[in-house]
DNA sequence: ACCGTGACGGCGG
DNA sequence: GCCGCCGCCACGG
């Protein structure tokens, strides 16, 4: 019997499941980019998608707090902007403002 | 297949 | 530091 899905894997569909895959290996403790994750994904200037995935990601559990943006400003998390620098508080990561504090040391991954 | 949208990034004013 | 502009990419209608 097959048990090969129908629908093949298309190159964004790669890129998006890299994404995720990459968002969940950030430590706790620890921050990467949304370029950071477009490049470990393969795709250095597809930050903007990251984004994009990240936002309409349907899988939960993963630490998509950890993802901000370049320069270590703290980015978006859709209405709950608030709740990002409250999840990255509880694991130590401090923030100030729309900034995540010590960024350079705290960047994932070195 | 075209077009608008967005949790971005870099540069300029 | 706060805009605005434009380039970049994947996705959905």
């Amino acid at each position: 019997m097959k048990t090969k899905p129908p629908t093949r894997a298309t190159a964004a569909e790669t890129f998006a499941r890299r994404v995720l895959m990459a968002v969940s290996r950030i430590p706790a403790g620890r921050v990467a980019t949304y370029g950071d994750i477009a490049r470990l994904a393969g795709r250095p200037l597809a930050a903007r998608a990251v984004g994009r995935i990240v936002a309409t990601a349907s899988r939960r559990g993963l630490p998509y707090h950890r993802v901000i943006a370049a320069g270590g400003a703290l980015g978006g998390y859709g209405s709950a902007i608030q709740m990002k620098a409250a999840l990255l508080r509880a694991e130590g990561t401090l923030t100030r403002g729309r900034r995540v504090l010590e960024f350079s040391s705290r960047r994932w991954p070195r």
